[in-house]
RNA sequence: GCGAGAAUGGCGGAAUGGGCAGACGCGCCAGACUUAGGAUCUGGUACCGAAAGGUGUGGGGGUUCGAAUCCCCCUUCUCGCACCA
């Protein structure tokens, strides 16, 4: 512990200790004025705070572009992870904007949640205290990051004037029977003291997606969205663009799954009936034995009074196992036999029914046939206990007529067909599937089912920082939905905290009672409040008219936002975060758009349209960052140290921003090289001697600006700011180059109003600053994007390249329209082609494009 | 186990409708200017070799005049899911 403590503050005290005393410091050439980022950029921050550069223009003349970044937690500081996450996303927003789109990019605070309770806690302080503190000091340090956000349409999800909207959602939910309430056994973190949705349940492992505590289960009374009902249409990405990667998690957490669904007899109890799913109905003559989850409500019916003591015995061990750690590795099947038979469906064999855990009860029916030859679970449970594992399909065309020599357990679909099967004997797979389900139906037993892995959406949680849930109990009444006239439920300003780990709520009498809004007697309020994430499910809709309805008595009809605005500005046209949200919000925010439009509030179409995932910043050894590993970047000091231009691009620049990686301390400097240069290059000169007239160097450089505009533009529109960066140092390079002979010319000033404009979205600081003192008063960020022009950007030769066999030998300067013919002749005269080429023959020759000859030799 | 993605110099990474491998940057080496250099400037920097030249994109095959790029097999790593019937 020591050790790793002491390895982390010398590693930050390193990365501290060099501040660079005049970042602009470099000897030659002739300076007006230093680089000082610091000064600029404040005073920049503040004008264009003042000018309102950046506020949302509901109408105007150009293409509206909704471009949104996902809102920020208010832990307190911003961290190198929002540096990454949101300054490429402002780079790419304010690409958009030169280039003709009216751009909307709002932000807000995802402002309720655990952290903010504990600080309560700790410190005796209400959340709101310290929620509103930590937004304050974010704010300062998201516009010290040069961010153009929209601030007049900020929404914070803990103001009243929004849960107000979100206890709306809720009720309307209800309404529609998409919101119920159900006893039933929930995953429980016993550190958070709150239960969480099944998404929020991270690995194997099973452990609670905030602070990694093994959850346990607990059966409650809890709040429930259907979001099951929206499996179908959550599975059609129909008109969306986002990544693959997104998609195929998501695809896979719905888990649909096509079977059948059937009723087998219990043998010797007419009418009682066992129900079970498979996916592989084509199996089903190798059905040996029945396997019911030790918590089927069936298991207590037909246990024989012989094996009554065994069976609860391991109920009573598989309850235990499932409140207890989850271990990885202990994937045995072991079960009881219920003393019970049921009765094969087709053979009307007698089959045993056991009981074991690896059948859940969540899952299908909570019971399942099986057929250990094409199972694996299945297999190991019959080994384990002796039953008989008799094969029913086979590879097709495979020597042993009824699967003899067949290796077991064989689970393929593709490419079997059935044995051992009476009629059915021979029928491939998915005639074989279609077979049995039909024989099922005709007896009236069974039918098709889709299944589907998902869970409905678990929104209560047991803690005071949230949004209430909007209900009262009444004895006379029942549950009663808040009137929409009392909205919102307000969290009290007075509630008192302490380390009890259950809700201030429950204990606070002004908040806990009330009169029921139906018949006037005693009743308690609903001492839950929603999982966040409902927040965050629809804050886009609300930027566009935040707070709506702002401290007005709401009634049934109305709608959580300005409809007027809101439609015409949907969808969001582009949308970034991280991927770790790919399944939790990312699937709830499409789940919500789904259900309101079915409240009618919405249209009804994909509420995002691009998605874009960046990955994660690393700490210095390749590792997350983490206080305790003492690997973490703080931005502050590094702006105090460079500027937020060469922060913002250096992050853009390390590598595919979709592919995040390591923080490099040395790599900045480079970047604070690049902002040098550009602040020496775009620093007008006064007096200085007449320029020299060049013409080919001037048609050189601007062949460079238009190359270097071509492959930027491009760049941008991609999100791969690292070869843009790359790119705009290479033109960088070529201006230093060039700046003896063309410096104070017509094509130099073109190219610097050019790498300055190029520049903008990623450094909107300096870019300003050297722009308004080239042409006072205009704003950088107010101008069209420079046009690109092919006829400049060609250049008077290219470098052709002759390949012997493929393999390099010579290059040579050529006409770009060069001919195919004169490209051979040029190759084959040649010097060092006609060494290589001496005493053989030259059977072909190759010619690629302008830039390629291959010749083939021998 | 299933699904998705990746593997290129000392490091981050460029180049995939096949066509100069290593752009750009970091680091490193040498030099210049300096009282000084952790500033700045100039040059160099994949590997082997004195050179000519040869070899190189995780490994092995293949297609092609030509493969980092396409196909097949394998290895390793990252992410997601995981007793889902």
């Amino acid at each position: 512990m020591t050790d790793v403590m002491a390895a982390g503050l010398g590693r930050m005290n390193n990365g501290g200790q060099r501040p660079r005393a005049d970042p602009s410091a470099h000897a030659t050439g002739v300076m007006s004025t230093k680089y000082h980022p610091r000064e600029i950029e404040a005073r920049w921050s503040a004008q264009w705070a003042e000018q309102e550069l950046y506020e949302f223009q509901e109408h105007a003349a150009r293409p509206k572009f909704y471009w949104l970044t996902m809102l920020p937690y208010p832990s307190g500081d911003l961290h190198i992870g929002h540096w990454y996450a949101m300054a490429p996303s402002d780079a790419g927003a304010r690409f958009k904007r030169m280039n003709g789109y009216n751009v909307f990019f709002p932000i807000g605070f995802d402002a309720f949640g655990l952290p903010a309770e504990n600080a309560a806690i700790k410190n005796n302080t209400h959340p709101k205290i310290w929620t509103y503190a930590n937004i304050e000091r974010m704010r300062r340090q998201l516009r010290s990051m040069g961010t153009m956000f929209a601030w007049k349409n900020e929404i914070i999800s803990c103001d009243p004037d929004y849960y107000k909207w979100s206890q709306w959602t809720f009720l309307k939910f209800l309404e529609r029977g998409i919101a119920y309430r159900e006893h039933a056994p929930v995953d429980f973190c016993p550190s958070c003291n709150t239960t969480l949705a099944r998404e929020q349940v991270i690995g194997e492992e099973r452990v609670c997606e905030r602070c990694e505590t093994p959850v346990i289960k607990k059966a409650l009374n809890q709040w429930k969205y259907r979001i099951t009902d929206y499996a179908e249409q959550l599975l059609k990405f129909e008109d969306i663009e986002w990544p693959e990667a997104v998609r195929t998690m998501q695809t896979n957490w719905i888990g649909r799954s096509e079977g059948v669904e059937f009723d087998l007899a219990v043998d010797g109890r007419p009418g009682q009936t066992l129900r079970v799913f498979t996916t592989r109905p084509d199996t089903i003559f190798g059905l040996t034995f029945c396997v019911l989850s030790p918590e089927h409500p069936l298991v207590r019916e037909v246990t024989t009074p012989a094996q009554r003591g065994a069976v609860e015995a391991y109920q009573a061990a598989a309850e235990r196992k499932s409140e207890i750690e989850r271990m990885a590795d202990t994937q045995e099947q072991d079960g009881v036999f219920t003393g019970a038979y049921a009765l094969h469906p087709l053979t009307g064999a007698n089959v045993p029914i056991w009981i074991a855990d690896y059948v859940l009860m969540g899952y299908g029916t909570g019971a399942i046939m099986a057929v250990p030859a094409h199972d694996t679970r299945d297999y190991a449970f019959a080994l384990r206990y002796r039953l008989p594992v008799p094969p029913v399909i086979r590879p097709v065309g495979s020597a042993g007529a009824n699967g003899e020599g067949l290796e077991l357990p064989y689970t393929a679909k593709e490419g079997s067909e059935m044995c051992n099967s009476g009629r059915f004997d021979g029928l491939a797979w998915p005639r074989s599937f279609e077979a049995v389900v039909k024989e099922l139906e005709r007896r009236g037993i069974g039918e098709r089912k889709v299944n589907y892995r998902l869970r409905d959406w678990l929104i209560s949680r047991q803690r005071m920082w949230g949004t209430p849930i909007p209900v009262i109990y009444c004895k006379t009444c029942g549950m009663v939905p808040v009137p929409y006239e009392h909205l919102p439920v307000r969290l009290p300003d007075d509630a008192v905290f302490k380390p009890t780990g259950e809700s201030p709520l429950k204990y606070h009498k002004a908040f806990l009672h009330v009169d029921c809004p139906c018949c006037g007697g005693p009743a308690e309020r609903e001492t839950d409040t929603m999982d966040t994430f409902i927040c965050s499910s629809w804050y886009m809709y609300a930027y566009l008219s935040p707070y709506w309805k702002k401290g007005q008595r709401i009634t049934a009809d109305d709608v959580p936002w300005n409809r007027g605005v809101v439609d015409p500005w949907l969808p969001i046209d582009q949308y970034t975060g991280g991927i770790e949200h790919a399944i939790l919000h990312l699937m709830y925010l499409r789940f919500y758009a789904m259900a309101l439009a079915d409240v009618g509030v919405m249209p009804p179409k994909a509420p995002v349209r691009r998605l874009f995932n960046q990955g994660m910043i690393l700490g210095e050894d390749n590792e997350k960052m983490s206080k305790s590993r003492g690997n973490v970047v703080n931005p502050d000091a590094l702006v105090r140290d460079y500027g937020a231009d060469t922060v913002r691009a250096y992050l853009m620049f390390i590598g595919p921003w979709d592919q995040g990686g390591p923080w490099n301390p040395k790599g900045i400097e480079g970047m604070a090289r690049f902002m040098n240069d550009v602040w020496y290059l775009g620093t007008p000169v006064e007096a200085e001697a007449a320029p020299a007239q060049d013409a080919e160097a001037a048609r050189q450089l601007t062949g460079a600006l238009h190359q270097t505009l071509a492959k930027v533009s491009e760049d941008y529109l991609a999100f791969k700011y690292n070869t843009l960066l790359a790119a705009l140092m290479s033109f960088r390079n070529q201006l230093k180059a060039a700046r003896p002979t063309l410096q104070g010319t017509p094509a130099w000033n073109t190219a610097i109003d050019g790498l300055l404009l190029m520049l903008a979205p990623v450094a909107p600081f300096i870019t300003e600053e050297l722009w308004q003192r080239r042409r006072p008063g205009e704003s950088i960020h107010l101008q069209p994007w420079p046009r690109h022009d092919p006829a400049l950007a060609r250049t008077d030769a290219v470098t052709m390249v002759i390949q012997i066999n493929g393999k390099f030998r010579d290059r040579m300067e050529v006409s770009p329209d060069v001919k195919a013919e004169e490209m051979q002749t040029l190759a084959l005269e040649r010097p060092k082609v006609q060494e290589a080429l001496a005493n053989r023959t030259v059977r072909k020759v190759i010619p690629v494009g302008n830039k390629l000859v291959n010749i083939v030799v021998q």
